[in-house]
DNA sequence: CGGACAACCTGGCGGC
DNA sequence: TGCCGCCAGGTTGTCC
């Protein structure tokens, strides 16, 4: 499911929810989701840890306890979210972690596809590998971006897919930054020209930033932590709109496969070099 | 190095 | 209504 907005909003909304408050208890019933460490070692380093704050990197939540990092990915469907320990019987039937609060509270993490993991660890990098820079900061240049391209050739939709090029792009915002710059996904990176390359470094954090504005896409199983839905679909040009006209030109919006994942562009907008047209 | 593909899981939806 | 096949926001490992 989440992709950077939409964990950027999870991030956001969990922390007047969390930060302050100390960790008294850990349960599970479903062994894969603790990732490291052990189900024993997890559950003695998280105990009696308090949170100091919330962060995000690429599409991992990074929960700031006093000893250790508590951190998250939710993959496909999973949530995260505080709620009274005594709504353990309501409708959600996905949940997979709890950590109890101090309050009296918990702490979920639900997850229909049992994707998500959990961890913990005194290094992000430790879990996450080498990963690409957080495209929304400062340090994430222009600059930055035109050497990351230099000397490779890639499927432009594959290329903003890749977490090691630059974190936090999933399937969504791939093809809407695509869209927005007019670029064909199947374009290869190095034919880009200077100007090229410059709009979709444009394109690239001008959707994300929309998408964080509207509070990341609900399709399916997404939701901000206090339960309600983001409203980031509502304004996809491409995503999800097969066969809807373009809200450019109004050429149906064509669905294709690149990289293995659904792949949504506009024909008459995104042209590869080699379309006559 | 780049790309295809399978695997990890379950739920929702369209088609028959 | 019921069953079946297909699709899904992500990542990782294998193979060519």
């Amino acid at each position: 499911m989440p992709e950077l907005p939409e964990v950027e909003t999870v991030v956001r909304g969990l922390r007047p929810d969390l930060i302050g408050k100390t960790i008294t208890s850990f349960w599970y019933d479903w062994l894969p989701a603790i990732r490291t460490p052990s189900p024993e070692q997890f559950e003695a380093r998280v105990v009696g840890q308090r949170v100091e704050a919330i962060e995000r990197r690429a599409k991992y939540v990074v929960i700031v306890l006093e000893d250790t990092l508590l951190m998250v990915h939710l993959k496909m469907s999973g949530r995260l979210y505080v709620t009274p320990a005594d709504a353990q019987h309501d409708a959600d039937r996905w949940v997979h972690v709890r950590f109890g609060l101090s309050t009296g509270e918990e702490l979920r993490f639900s997850d229909a596809r049992k994707f998500g993991r959990v961890y913990l660890t005194n290094a992000v990098e430790q879990v996450t590998g080498p990963l690409g820079p957080e495209p929304l900061e400062d340090a994430f240049s222009l600059a930055v971006f035109q050497s990351r391209l230099a000397g490779r050739s890639r499927l432009l939709k594959a290329l903003l897919l890749d977490q090691t090029f630059i974190a936090g792009v999933g399937n969504i915002y791939a093809d809407e930054a695509l869209y927005r710059s007019r670029l064909h996904p199947l374009r290869r990176s190095d034919t880009l020209t200077d100007e090229e390359v410059a709009l979709l470094y444009d394109c690239v954090r001008s959707a994300l930033r929309d998408g964080i504005r509207h509070e990341g896409a609900t399709l399916s199983w997404y939701r901000k932590p206090d339960g309600s839905k983001g409203s980031s679909q509502e304004h996809f040009d491409a995503y999800g709109r097969t066969d809807l006209p373009c809200h450019r030109c109004g050429t149906p919006i064509s669905k294709i496969r690149v990289a293995q994942r659904g792949t949504h562009f506009c024909p008459t907008c995104q042209r590869l070099p080699s379309d006559t047209g």
